[in-house]
RNA sequence: GCGGACGUGGCGAAACGGUAGACGCGGCGGACUUAAAAUCCGCUUCCUUCGGGGGUGUGGGUUCAAGUCCCACCGUCCGCACCA
């Protein structure tokens, strides 16, 4: 072999890591674990540069922790439920399975090449049987303590995909998957209390210490926990069983300021009225205007005047009128609201509409002006004077902020038995059934005697059946034949299969738990759990930084109550780090019709003027964004591999940014990358001149080598992947210009940069290795250590400035004092002229760094 | 509107409050070659009268010293939002 043949490298040092298993993960508690684990993949059939970068990211901290001495856990499945293989089968009749394993074989086959450190022996597929009938077990331990219940609920409906989302899967209003308006209907469905474990999950986040921040911050706000007084209005002249109207206001500071109450369309009194035919024709409205919060938000405000009144809780003489009201959501709070038009600018343009009284509750300090178009709402951290307080502020002043007037006014009227402060949490439950085939069954079963009823342990899994069509729109079980009858668990009659299967979230709320014992014959087996829990490091997308890390971190809860995970683990991810995307310019020709027409990568030239195609037509270069079939932007990583080599684009992705930052793919870039992994490889086989070389080379070599070691080191542990790439060119730089060096310290720095690049190019590292006289795999070498005494020059150069300018530098030996640098500094040549006699007040030195002369 | 992140060469980016621009791309020059490719070496923030002078979105402030800390503003991106 005379250049670097990476495709030639690459599968033999698989080969060799296969053979020696160096990946297998065994339970050895007298080695640390440590558990690294990417974000699984749902197998879509083909994988793309962003799952690269995502197994790239992990496989260099997987790397690095193995030889750091770590027992490492490092696996990977997949997350296979969910509705493209359902559309496959409606659209090309085969069936989901098949579809769903045919493309895990695909993307396990485009996988492997890349040299990913992986326990492949721990692979699973959610849609397995094996790990749904896990789940399916879990779920019958959730119900029994209580985790699960089955209510009816207005639901978010997805017209097109046929099935029912839940609140955090509704976008804009839209289906998350789909994108298709979301409609509203009742069904009973089947949901996870996470609700009741809001305030823990909030609480918790402040311990995630290790998680980004900005996640952190997502959750709290999605969780939304808001305190507020509960109260009942007395009510005149409603139906019966309405006499009192349960109210929550964040705000009960400006009850001075109501001015009316209005409940949701779908509020109990509203639909009590629905007799009235003004009634029924404005809720009709209400629901034809459609129910997304967006569509909510940007429509008029509209209410209808019920004619009953309440009564104001300070002054029973008050009374204040009631409408139904299309901006109140039944979901937050009671459905009913106070309406303070001063200070909500909601409740503002509804007074303002229906010539209901504007009543100032607090101005800003000193302000006599009133609120007229825009209603006054400062934050509630911002003194305000009020005109007319519930209860008076900490120093019996009018003068207070919104938090001290909310907690004052609390007080006062929990004294009079007005009301109660309470807590409440923007979070709902997770309504987890789905009417969809594939997905895991829900194992319970209808009977007409019993009711709902769990279908028995050793029944599980309930399989879904083989042999479904796909040939009527809606749920495939539903159509079964045969599938859905089956007899009671209870008392053995004909009973009715459930036909809902899970949300896909559920899938994967719990398969890193699964990992630690894949095989096992209960969902977790407590050794195991106890011996891997928790992930070290998760590594995956921001996209998830809500939905999926949240239900995780519920599930996690759940299943340490029922015994299948340690109490260490209700947290389950210790760190998180989610990494950028990957962007690559896009190109576009005018279209026929004036859009643009886009153009693969592949079709265009790119030099430093400009683009075209090869026939010469110019290309318009559009800005850098995720790579997506839609924009044609997207570089597929088999030919990358087939190209370069799966070294060149770890390599590459790794290199140009920082990786929770976006990377963008270049040709030129992927072409260095290659180019440099090229180099190293002359470098190692080249044969250098033998004999003594030059000892001051070689010392100054292994100097550098071991800074590397030094900064490498501090930069992976870091996160910092890109500076370690930029310490890994210098010091193959270093290598390449030591030609003088002895031989033997020559290939000491060789194996050096072999151990070091082990963790981002593992094939190449392997190669070089051995090329420089290692012995065995470097991937079950010790990652090595820095000899502190080669760490420091002997003599440093310190700049000089004057007055915070630079103006000269001296060199002085590593470690001089003060005093000594002092005295260099004031007779230095290029200092004195600055000076130019005058003297210094001060002179500022800091060691080893810097010197400051003052004037 | 609220919350957060960010703003540095032609580009991707570095920089414990201590020499701004490490490293890479691109560019320029050179070596090798009949030539090209490959490879190697050097230069590459801007202005400059070659002495220097300016420069990290803008304007202030703190400090011996500010890309970094503080205040205000401008811009970009992300999240949340008729949430009572």
């Amino acid at each position: 072999m005379s250049r670097y043949d990476a495709r030639e490298i690459e599968r033999k040092w698989q080969d060799a890591w296969e053979a020696a298993e160096v990946f297998r993960a065994r339970h050895d508690p007298s080695r640390p674990k440590y558990y690294v684990l990417e974000m699984f993949p749902y197998p879509s059939g083909r994988i793309h540069m962003g799952h690269v970068r995502n197994y790239a990211l992990g496989d260099v901290i997987a790397r690095f922790k193995r030889a750091r001495g770590f027992n490492v856990l490092h696996p990977r499945g997949w997350d296979a439920f969910g509705l493209p293989a359902e559309n496959a089968a409606i659209e090309k009749g085969v069936p989901p399975a098949e579809w769903t394993y045919r493309n895990i074989e695909a993307m396990r086959a485009q996988m492997l090449p890349l040299g990913f450190s992986i326990d492949w022996s721990r692979e699973f597929a959610t849609c397995d049987p094996e790990y749904y009938g896990q789940q399916q077990a879990l779920f019958l331990d959730m119900l029994d303590a209580g985790f699960v219940t089955r209510k009816a609920a207005v639901v978010n409906w997805d017209p097109v995909d046929m099935t029912v989302l839940a609140n955090e899967q509704v976008i804009d209003g839209k289906g998350w998957r789909s994108g298709a308006p979301v409609e509203r209907r009742e069904l009973t469905q089947w949901f996870f209390k996470i609700s009741d474990m809001a305030g823990e999950l909030l609480e918790a986040l402040d311990g995630l210490e290790a998680w980004p921040e900005k996640v952190r911050l997502m959750q709290r706000n999605w969780i939304g926990r808001s305190r507020g007084l509960q109260f009942a209005f007395e009510t005149e002249g409603a139906p019966s069983g309405f006499e009192a109207l349960e109210v929550y206001t964040t705000r009960p500071d400006t009850l001075w300021g109501a001015s009316f109450a209005a409940v949701s369309p779908e509020h109990p009194l509203a639909r009590a009225l629905e007799g009235d035919p003004a009634v029924a024709a404005f809720l009709a409205e209400c629901r034809a205007l459609g129910t997304s919060e967006e569509e909510i938000e940007t429509a008029e405000k509209k209410g209808f005047d019920t004619g009953i009144k309440v009564r104001h809780p300070f002054d029973p003489a008050w009374e204040l009128p009631v409408y139904i009201a299309n901006f109140i959501l039944m979901d937050y709070g009671t459905g009913a609201i106070f309406g303070c038009p001063a200070h909500d600018q909601r409740d503002l343009d509804f007074a303002r509409k229906y010539g209901l009284p504007v009543i100032d509750v607090f101005a800003a300090p000193d302000s006599e002006a009133r609120v007229e178009a825009e209603a006054f709402v400062p934050t509630k951290t911002e003194p305000v004077d009020y005109l007319r307080p519930v209860a008076l502020g900490p120093d019996n002043s009018s003068r207070m902020t919104g938090e001290q007037a909310l907690d004052g006014a609390i007080g006062f009227c929990e004294e009079r038995g007005l009301g109660a402060g309470v807590v409440k949490y923007r979070l709902r439950d997770w309504g987890l059934s789905r009417q969809r085939f594939w997905g895991c069954p829900i194992p319970v079963v209808h009977c007409s005697a019993c009711g709902v009823v769990p279908e028995k342990r050793e029944n599980l899994p309930v399989r879904l059946p083989d042999d479904a069509t796909f040939d009527k729109p809606g749920n495939a079980l539903d159509h079964h034949p045969t599938w859905t009858r089956t007899t009671c668990p209870a008392c053995g009659g004909a009973a009715r299969r459930e036909t809902d299967t899970m949300d896909t979230f559920v899938d994967s709320s719990w398969y890193f738990a699964r990992f630690t014992a894949p095989g096992a014959a209960t969902p977790t087996d407590a050794a195991e759990a106890d011996y891997w829990m928790n992930v070290d490091q998760y590594v995956g997308g921001i996209e998830h930084a809500i939905l999926h890390l949240l239900y995780s971190r519920f599930f996690a809860r759940a299943m340490k109550a029922t015994g299948h995970l340690p109490a260490k683990a209700i947290e389950p991810f210790d760190a998180l780090f989610t990494q950028g995307m990957v962007t690559h310019e896009t190109y576009s020709t005018p279209g026929a019709d004036g859009r643009p027409l886009w153009r693969e990568p592949g079709e265009v030239v790119r030099d430093a003027a400009g683009a075209r195609l090869a026939d010469g037509t110019a290309v318009e270069i559009g800005p850098s964004t995720k790579m997506s079939k839609s924009k044609k932007n997207v570089v597929d990583p088999d030919e990358i591999i087939a190209r370069y080599g799966a070294d060149t684009a770890r390599w590459f992705v790794l290199s140009d940014s920082p990786p929770e930052r976006d990377v963008e793919w270049t040709a030129a870039g992927a072409e260095a990358a290659h180019r440099h992994l090229g180099r190293v490889w002359r470098l190692a086989h080249e044969s250098g001149a033998d004999g003594p070389g030059e000892a001051e080379a070689g010392a100054a070599l292994t100097r550098a080598a071991h800074r590397a070691i030094r900064d490498v080191t501090a930069d992976i542990e870091g996160f910092a992947f890109n500076k370690a790439i930029a310490r890994l060119y210098e010091l193959t730089g270093a290598i390449g210009k030591a030609s003088a060096a002895p031989a033997d310290e020559r290939r000491a720095a060789l194996r050096i940069l072999a151990q070091l690049t082990a963790p981002m190019t593992p094939h190449l590292a392997e190669d070089i290795w051995i090329a420089a006289g290692g012995t065995g795999l470097v991937a079950e070498a010790p990652w090595p250590v820095a000899d502190e005494s080669l760490l420091t020059e002997a003599r440093v150069t310190l700049p000089v400035q004057i007055n915070g300018k630079r103006r000269a530098e001296i060199v002085v030996p590593s470690g001089s004092d003060a005093a000594a640098v002092e005295a260099m500094v004031l007779a230095d040549a290029a200092v004195l002229r600055v000076l130019n006699g005058a003297t210094p007040r001060k002179l500022i030195v800091v060691p080893n760094r810097i010197v400051n002369v003052v004037l």
